[in-house]
DNA sequence: TGTACATCAGTGAACGCGCGTTCACTGATGTAC
DNA sequence: TGTACATCAGTGAACGCGCGTTCACTGATGTAC
């Protein structure tokens, strides 16, 4: 019995891997997590899946095809991210406040997404959509919404609380670099060395700047 | 005669190539540029110099010791780029409008730069200097200072000019992410597919923003 | 001014590496009868 | 319930590629006498 079910596992680790578009996905995140976009590699990820290189080929037409997999995970992981930023927000019935806090929420997620998944955070970025974007759900979080959207409907809540007469064409744009441009700097740039505490400090600076920047006279 | 100096010209081209190290960094910043950071290569980069591929070695200790050569020259075009926007300024007595100038002159240099080389811009910030970076003159364009420099003696003249009580701690983060963030959506992210107008629209706002972050209330 | 020689910039050949991708195959699985 | 068979997921071997880097070499240049 034992060595039959042994027998079994054995089978199935070389014959009929099971899921294995997935168990090489999940590999290949992984890649992406530790090195980036670069590190991902068919050759890796089947040594990691335990099956050899040429097996990749059923479940996906490339290493592209795989790299672009893994982007989308990355873009949904970051979505989640800041969807767990706006969850923790205190309940409240001032839209003006919640307006902003929403806007905090989505920056803090944002930078703290790429704080702590750097590779991931390269690899959403390295090879990326066109403007629009497909807003596909394998990029979504919860909510379905990918993190673009999720800035859109922060920003929705400025014009519905008031804070906004009209949704400024590129004003999710400034919104964007700003924390975009912080996140980057932070993990592959000149601010790499900042502790935690300040970089905390320049991200609640850098949200005032935004906030003042979007309620403020226009 | 003729055949004489093409012979000289033949003989040096083999043995003895003049400025290889030169060669070889001017061969390499062009690979960078049409391809950034992955496309600086050893072998492709003799191969423009007309050399055999470990030739170079007599001059540069590794293809890494390339690349940071590379890098170098790219932050200093960056800088060349700012210093040209700062150069063009109208001359004025009024030291708030000199500042406010000034530090647009520097985003708008640091934008255009990473729209017209995209390539040296990547390269530039692919395997980034520490917090504080070496000062290095390599680094800096024609007045001597490095971009992050530039950055920092616009915001000086906003002290000067009274906008700015104290040099805040992150300021200068402030501003650069702002400007930063904007460049590296339009090279490599979702505002890739912009129009020349929008994309100047889109700065011009980006400015507004941190100019007002910074002279307003702190 | 002419010759002997040391220097050292570039040559030529080769190495090992990991990669993506292709081919013909094999054998476990699930289905049709 | 049992058997024949088609499917197709994974195997095994191999390809060509470009890369960085090493070695022993060679011969043009500039210097010392």
């Amino acid at each position: 019995m034992m060595s039959q079910k042994h027998a079994t596992t054995a089978k199935r680790s070389t014959y009929r891997h099971g899921d294995l578009a997935r168990a090489l996905l999940d590999a290949a995140i992984d890649l992406a997590r530790a090195g980036g976009p670069q590190a991902v590699t068919l050759r890796e990820a089947t040594r990691r899946a335990g099956v050899v290189p040429n097996a990749a080929y059923r479940h996906y037409a490339s290493r592209n095809a795989l790299l672009q997999a893994v982007r989308s995970a990355a873009l949904a992981a970051l979505a989640v991210a800041i969807e767990g930023q706006l969850a923790r927000l205190p309940a409240t019935d001032d839209p003006a406040a919640l307006a902003r806090a929403s806007l905090r929420a989505v920056g803090t997620g944002y930078v703290e997404f790429a704080c702590v998944e750097p590779g991931l955070f390269r690899t959403a970025f390295s090879v990326p959509d066109q403007l629009q974007g497909a807003a596909v759900p394998e990029k979504a979080g919860n909510t379905g919404l990918n993190p673009f959207q999720l800035l859109g409907a922060a920003l929705d809540r400025f014009v519905d609380a008031g804070l906004l007469q009209r949704r400024r064409l590129g004003a999710e744009y400034l919104a964007w670099s700003a924390v975009h441009g912080l996140a980057t700097l932070i993990i592959d740039g000149p601010l790499r060395g900042l502790g935690s505490n300040q970089r905390k400090l320049v991200l609640q600076n850098l949200l005032d700047m935004v906030e003042r920047a979007l309620s403020g006279p226009a």
